[in-house]
DNA sequence: TCATATACCGTAAAATTATTCGGTACTTGA
DNA sequence: TCAAGTACCGAATAATTTTACGGTATATGA
């Protein structure tokens, strides 16, 4: 019992001290931008919410079938406390809600472009170098 | 004895599987160019020789000083590897090399300066949003 | 009735990334 | 002589991120 009771305050801080941390990178402007979208799926969640159409979780996860739902689900989650997205959620059952992309998540859309395109022209170079090298 | 040469068996292994191992990400465009900068602090390597001017690791450092040394001393060499900077080693004493950004480094640098830009125009926002709470 | 789908969450494990520390070898300046 | 700087590397640890698995509750269609 008393183990348990020790367990619990520890995630209560923990969960206190999550609350608390700095999600993003303030130590500079280009860290800034970085942290909102470097996690793995991040960019891909922005690209696919592009068209300003509101998705559900599962739409999502259909357009990226390699990210486990689970992931997607966090980050999407972060996302939202970031301000990129907002999320719909419908009292309904079996359970419904949406995401949509805004303004803010749409600003950054630009800069998504310009990977993706920097992406296509060089994908040949980057295959040849490497592709014969195993994935895992 | 023959836990250390299972050990080292392990190793070696792991050092093949190292070697072959894919290190960008070749999925679609967007991720091929988000691998390739969204380490810590790959995006801030580029800032650094966008000028197209040689620094040595130490220069680096100290326009970097919250980046610890073994930290950019690893991405360097993956930045070499994938061919977004070139390095000089003077057979010297006390040693010295160079990292020179190349042509195609140099092509990521209007992706840097867009997501500089928005994380200017935005900084405030997120200082006001996260600015309270503690760093870690 | 039973599998499927929906969204979501907790836990734990795996994988990856970042960091710290100590050591090499040599020079220069105090 | 001793500290500091230079580049680099191995090993271990810390921190973070990603993933897998199982469970909640309810509806639908076979």
């Amino acid at each position: 019992m008393a183990l348990c009771l020790g367990r619990e305050i520890k995630r209560i801080f923990e969960l206190m001290a999550y609350e608390k941390k700095i999600p993003v990178d303030l130590d500079c402007p280009l860290r800034l931008t970085m942290s909102l979208i470097e996690s793995k799926w991040k960019s891909c969640i922005l690209d696919e919410l592009r068209d300003g159409r509101a998705q559900r979780p599962s739409e999502i996860h259909k357009c990226l079938p390699e990210a486990a739902p689970r992931v997607l689900d966090i980050q999407l989650r972060e996302m939202v406390e970031d301000g990129l997205v907002v999320k719909t959620i419908y009292p309904e059952l079996p359970p419904r809600s949406e995401y949509r992309i805004t303004d803010l998540g749409l600003s950054l859309i630009p800069i998504i472009d310009m990977m993706l395109k920097w992406g296509e022209e060089h994908f040949e170079v980057f295959e040849k170098k490497y592709g014969g090298r195993t994935k895992e």
